[in-house]
DNA sequence: TTTCTTCTTTAGAAACATTCTAATCTATTG
DNA sequence: CAATAGATTAGAATGTTTCTAAAGAAGAAA
C-alpha cells in the first residue's frame, strides 16, 4: 500500500464503498501511511488515542473488519488469544517472535511450499499459512 | 500413540510425573485410545461427560496443559478464538476444513518446507506450522 | 493402617478479547 | 435543508481461558 497522501486514503475508503469519516481515515492513516504493519486491535487503539484521535474499541474492529472484508488487510492467525491484522496483503509467510509477539514477513521468493498434497475431496484451497515461530537463542 | 490398555496409560501417565486419577485416565482415554486426535477443550469435556465421567472444565484445561508440557500432546494455532491440541506430537502439518472447524493431518511426507530463510538475528526454529486452509467447492 | 505431605480437582469468580445492542451522530444525496 | 443510509459509541453480553482458595485423593513414611 503505502499510501501517505490523504486523499489517496480517501479515494481508497470510497473506493470500498465505506465513507470517508474522521475516524476512518485516522484510522486508515495508521495502517497504511508507513508501510507495511501487523498490528493487534488494542494497539491499533492505544496508537490511535496516542496520536489524539478519540475513537472507540468497537470502531477498531469495525473498521479492521470492513478494512479486510475489502481486501485492504488480512486477518494471521498466530496467536490463540489475539488476532493480528496485516497491511501486506500479497503472498507471504511470517516469523512469529514468541517472545514479543511480533510478525515479521518472510518475502514469497524466499519460502517454497512445494509438494501440496491432494486436498480432501470436495475442497479447494483458501489459503496456505506458513508461520515460523522463532525464539530467541537462550545462551 | 494408540494406547488402548488402562495400564499403559495409567504407565503413560506416570511416566509424565502425573497421577493416575480417576479424571485424568478417563481423559487420557478419550485423548489416546483410538488414535490421532484433534480436539478442543470444550469438546473434550462434552465427551467426558457423555461417556459418564464428571469432570469440571477447570481440569480438562489442566490437563490438556499438563500432558501438553509432557510431550503427549501439541497446541495447533488454526483460530484466534479457540485452541486445538493434537495428539500426534510428531512432525506434520494439518489442513484446517473452514466450515467445519476440523484439522486433517497432511503427512510429513506429503508436503515440503523447502529453502526456509535466514532466520532473524539472534533466533532459532521453535516450530514451523503449515496450514492449508479449505472450504468446500462453491457449485 | 494411620499419618503426613503433595498433588489434584472443583465451583465460582475473574480476566480478556471480541461482538452485540440500541441510541446518537454524520455523511451523502436530492 | 430534509431525508436516508451508514457510522460511531458506551456499555452490556459473550465465549474462552485462567485464577483462587477450599476440599478431596494419591503416594510415602512410619
Ligand atoms: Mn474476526
Ligand atoms: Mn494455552
Ligand atoms: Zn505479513
Ligand atoms: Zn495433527
Amino acid at each position: 500500500m503505502m499510501q501517505q497522501d490523504p486523499l489517496e486514503l480517501e479515494k481508497m475508503i470510497r473506493d470500498a464503498n465505506l465513507r470517508p469519516t474522521k475516524q476512518r481515515i485516522a484510522l486508515a492513516e495508521l495502517l497504511f501511511a508507513d508501510g507495511n504493519r501487523h498490528i493487534t486491535a488494542e494497539r491499533l487503539h492505544g496508537e490511535a488515542m496516542e496520536a489524539g484521535v478519540t475513537v472507540s474499541l468497537a470502531t477498531i474492529y469495525n473498521n479492521l473488519h470492513q478494512f479486510t472484508s475489502a481486501g485492504l488487510l488480512r486477518e494471521v492467525v498466530v496467536d490463540s488469544s489475539r488476532s493480528y491484522f496485516d497491511t501486506n496483503v500479497s503472498a507471504h509467510h511470517h516469523f512469529f517472535h514468541e517472545e514479543t509477539g511480533m510478525l515479521e514477513d518472510i518475502p514469497d521468493s524466499a519460502l517454497n511450499v512445494d509438494s501440496i498434497p491432494s486436498l480432501p475431496e470436495g475442497t479447494e484451497i483458501s489459503s496456505v499459512d506458513v508461520i515460523v515461530r522463532v525464539s530467541n537463542i537462550r545462551s
